[in-house]
Formats: structure tokens, sequence, C-alpha cells
DNA sequence: CTTGACACAGAACAGGCGTTCGAGTATCAT
DNA sequence: ATGATACTCGAACGCCTGTTCTGTGTCAAG
């Protein structure tokens, strides 16, 4: 008969607490106590706590300061309450479909992520499921996205008209970004480059709306 | 006769409180206690440490969880070490000069500013005195860069080839984002949209590099 | 001079809080 | 059965820490 428990090295009590600290930190702006740790879940003895929290340490999920009061704090993930983690799928370009995220990637794996304050998401785009992709060659030049550029987006099925999305054609076998409108019996793909001219799409083709661009973000080290 | 203590509402004693609590946090990840602010601070009383919290408290600059085991914290600056906190000094459009940064803003005064997270920074770039600037019109489409945009750059007067810089060019009373390059007489900047064909400007000609773009940011909220 | 606001010290109190220890209870491999 | 491992509990110890109270010296205003 298999174990029930510990059936990965991290138990359902381990998460629970891991989440708690999370949420405790970003309400109360500063750590829980062992006791509150304990309180919330439903340990009733402080030494369970200490027990739990030093296998988390040695997992690498938290770091204590010891004998200092709320001298525990996340490591990894961090979102430092004024901080965005957004995962990095993969990369996005013209020949290629989108990279999606996967159905439950709520603990993103490992992987690279990148981080946003807070106070540069547009509208309260809080849905934590926002995910990044790097661009990759020119072909987006049309949506003055560049090579190398991060883009971060909503994971949609859907658009309204003006949004601009990431839509994945698979008769032309093309992705593209650009803003998106529905007319008569047609779709209307607007290149946010004023100066260039839109692509229409028959409603009877395939067009797979992938996702919402949120945000575009270009670091230039150098060039050329 | 004017008293010399309490010149302004914010003696030497609470400033050397609210930097030694924003040190004390940036280094070991939490608040200080009384006692440890005390001791920093030559005060040998915690009732006198707590006098002194209740007036930052009073005053606005931190705030505290009664009764709670180092719970004070910063409240208006708050750069969480993890971030960085740029002045946005204006607008950039293409027919108007480059708001630059004054001699000693360091302290700068108010204004908006955006948090860019440390992680997103290129290469170390961490020169405190990066300023940001929100673009206007959608004359910079050539360097892939849109109405509404935010551009920041470091403060340079020189660049070196393949940099991207913000040039004002006096004789045509033009703003421009341009990859810069010297070439034997003459200096050719180079649009972003490889679509696109440069400039050339006759090294007689006026050519006032005023700073280097280290990072594009877009946010999307709707368009159109 | 008296008064009172202000800055500070010191001590003591009362919880808060991390730590440690002894002991009990399952589950599983041998 | 037996022992090992994983997990849980409760209590006690002792330092940590915020709070509060009393007292002292300074300085400006009345």
């Amino acid at each position: 008969m298999m174990m029930v428990r510990k059936s990965k090295g991290l138990g359902e009590r381990h998460q629970k607490i891991l989440d708690f600290i999370a949420d405790y930190q970003r309400e109360h702006k500063h750590p829980p106590s062992i006791r509150e740790i304990g309180e919330y879940c439903e340990i009733s003895s402080t030494s369970v706590v200490n027990y739990y929290l030093d296998q988390l340490e040695k997992n690498g999920h938290i770091e204590r300061d010891r004998k200092i009061s709320r001298g525990v704090r996340l490591t990894n993930s961090t979102p430092l309450s004024e901080m965005f983690r957004v995962p990095v799928l993969g990369v996005i370009q013209a020949g290629e479909p989108i990279p999606i995220p996967a159905s439950d990637f709520t603990s993103f794996t490992a992987e690279d992520t990148i981080d946003v304050a807070m106070s540069l998401m547009p509208t309260k785009e809080k849905g934590k499921d926002l995910f990044a992709l790097q661009v990759q060659g020119e072909s987006m030049i049309d949506a003055m996205v560049n090579d190398g550029d991060i883009i971060i987006l909503k994971p949609v099925q859907e658009a309204r008209n003006g949004e601009m999305v990431a839509v994945w054609l698979s008769d032309r076998n093309e992705t593209t970004l650009k803003f998106f409108f529905k007319e008569k019996d047609r779709y209307r793909l607007q290149p946010a480059n004023p100066t260039m001219q839109p692509i229409y799409v028959n409603k009877s083709e395939p067009l797979e709306i992938k996702g919402r661009v949120v945000m575009v973000i270009r670091k230039i080290e150098r060039h050329m």
C-alpha cells in the first residue's frame, strides 16, 4: 500500500502554511507568528508549526530568522505584495503557435519569471493567471513590438472591440498581435502602427484568440 | 529666540530612526524591534523610541501594528528593496525639447513616479539617476514607440555606437529616438524599425544627446 | 519665579513568542 | 511482533518586546 501522506515532499499542510504566510504578509505587511499560523491551520501546538516550518526551511521554501519574532518569510515566489510575478512560458513568433498556460499553472514550475510592479499593472489586472512571452523575430513590427520584447497577456478566448490580442490563424499558419474588431461578417485585425493597413479575416476562417495583451516591456541592452 | 529643536516637525532623531528602519528592513527582511532602534540611535530607553515612533506615526511617516512585535513599517516612499522608483519628468514629443532632470533631483519632488522591478533592470543600471518620460503623439513609431508609452532613460551626453538615444536636433527643432552611430563625418540615426531608413546628421549640425534609452514600457488599457 | 510643554531615562509589568522536551499515536517495512 | 518513521499534542521555560508609569532636566512664555 502506498503512503498517502508526504506524497511528493510537500503535503497539504505545508501548502496551507505557505499560502497563509503569503496571505498574512500581504494583508498585515508583516509575517505571522508561529501561533497565528497554528491557529489558522488548525494546529493546536506551536511545536507542530515549528516542526513544519523547519521542513519548509530545509526545502528552501521559507527563510527563518531564529529567535526573532515573526522572522519567517517566503523565499522563492516572494511576491512582496507590491509585485506581480509573471511566468514566462516561452517565445512567440509569427510562424509558430502560442504556448498557452497549462490548466493548473497556479504554482508555475520553476521556469523563468519576471517581476512587474503592481503600480504598473493596468486597470487592476489582478487575475493571477497572467503570463508572459518573449517575442522572437521581427515579424511583429507592425504591432510596434520588436525582437526581444516581452509581452504580458491574459489568457482569454474572446475579445471586445479595440483590444489588442494575440491570435493564431491556423489556416495561414500565423501568429500575430493586432487590435481586434468584429465587423459585419469578418474580423478586422488592425496593426498598432497607424501607418500600416489592417488585415481582414473572414468569419468562416478559423481565428483563435489566445490572449489579450496587457503590457509590453522592452529592455534595451545594446543593439545591432 | 527660536527653538532650534523641532525646527520643522522632523528632527535629526526622527530622520535617523526612519533611515534605520529602512536599512534594517532591507538587510533583515523584517522590521526592527523598538529596542533595536534604540540601540542604533543611541537611545537608552525604549519609551523614548516609542515616543518618537508615535510622532512619526502621527506625521504619517510610518505605520504601526500596536501590540505586535516588529510591527513598524515605512509608509510613503517604501522602495521595497526590490523596486526602482523612477520619476516621470514629463512628456516627450517630436516637436519639443526633452525635459531633463534637474541637477539635484535625488529627492525628486512629488510628481509622478513609476516602479520598476529590479529584476527587470538591464545590466545593473543601478545608477539612481534614471528618469522616465511619457511619449506623446505618434511621431516615434519609427522607434517602435507608441503614443502613451513610457520610456526610461539614463541621462548621458555621449553615446557609444549602437545605443538607443534620445536626441534633440535644435536646427530641425526635433526630438527623436534612434540608434546612434558615429560615422566618418556624420552621425547616422537608425530607426529601431528595420524597415525604415536612417537619417543622417552632419557633424556640423548641432546634435544634443539627452539620454540613453534603457527600457520601454507599454501599458495597453484599450485603444481606438 | 512659576508653569508647562518637550525631550529623555529607567524600571517594571504583562503578554507575545520561539524553543525545547517528554510522550503518545498512527503507518509501514522487516 | 518489532522497530523505524512520520506526525501530533501539551506544557513549560525564558527571552523578546510593546506598553506604561514615575522622575528629571531644559527652555521659553507668562
